[in-house]
DNA sequence: CAAGTTAATAATAACCATTACTGTTAAAGT
DNA sequence: ACTTTAACAGTAATGGTTATTATTAACTTG
């Protein structure tokens, strides 16, 4: 009863991960849209969500989600993100993995199959601006 | 020129919090405005919105954000939480604070007022059933 | 390579958690 | 009690995202 669907390589597909692959920002939806509009002017964006979900559960991009709202990441591999509550930059945080917690969970019979820090604040370039102006 | 406005202590306020305080289960808004209904049937979902955040502005509840929908936590000290991804349920965790991490965001003039760690997983509970379901 | 098949697309409507608006109610000061 | 106005109930609007559908184009087959 498996119907086998094969895969076709679009346009909009390979244009659309370029775009992440090429940001260093963690753009949203709305604005990976934009930006690959330059390449393919007629693009939907319903079809930069869809393939923005297919990227990401094909492990190629990372979904984050900040304020409710999705983000993508060109990086895949363990890193974790401050965020700035003034300018909204997204920035990348390398920490090692908290060994001690996984430990705690996994004693409990559980699985942990992801892990996400987050780190809310002022990155210096705001801090130094509220500082001057108080 | 500062105009004081004096808060009101409202029933609605006293009930929304109560119901908070006495869950132990991070309910979204809906379910706290179901559970307050009880009390006072009258009462409307955007009271319980507005009332709840104002409650975490405030510090006596906090907001937690999962799958970009709000949960309430009747605690405000510094845990953590564990989501399952198969019954969704939100756990607390207690997990030191990673202070090798912050250290080295705060060399870069970064200010950091909150941190979050979430771990996504499956419970003990319904990581067995998957296990024998297998 | 032309014709046929159907996965993926563009365009648009629907969804749903949350927020904004508006006329009414009631908490607190006098 | 009377007045003031913060907070309320009810409802409409918002915005990011997902679903729907007719059309297009990537791949398969002859
Ligand atoms: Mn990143
Ligand atoms: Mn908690
Ligand atoms: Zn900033
Ligand atoms: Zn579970």
């Amino acid at each position: 009863m498996e119907v086998k669907k094969r895969k076709r390589n679009t346009r909009q597909k390979a244009v659309i991960f370029q775009v992440v692959k090429d940001s260093h920002d963690h753009p949203t939806a709305e604005e990976i849209y934009e930006r690959a509009k330059k390449e393919i002017p007629t693009l939907s964006l319903g079809t930069v969500y869809r393939v923005l979900k297919e990227l990401a559960s094909e492990g190629k991009i990372r979904e984050i989600i900040v304020n409710k709202q999705s983000h993508f990441d060109r990086r895949t591999d363990f890193h974790h993100h401050f965020i700035c509550r003034e300018c909204g930059k997204i920035e990348d945080i390398e920490t090692p993995l908290c060994r001690y917690t996984c430990r705690k969970v996994e004693q409990k019979g559980y699985i942990v199959d992801e892990i996400e820090y987050k780190f809310y604040g002022l990155c210096s370039k705001c801090a130094e601006k509220l500082d001057t102006n108080k």
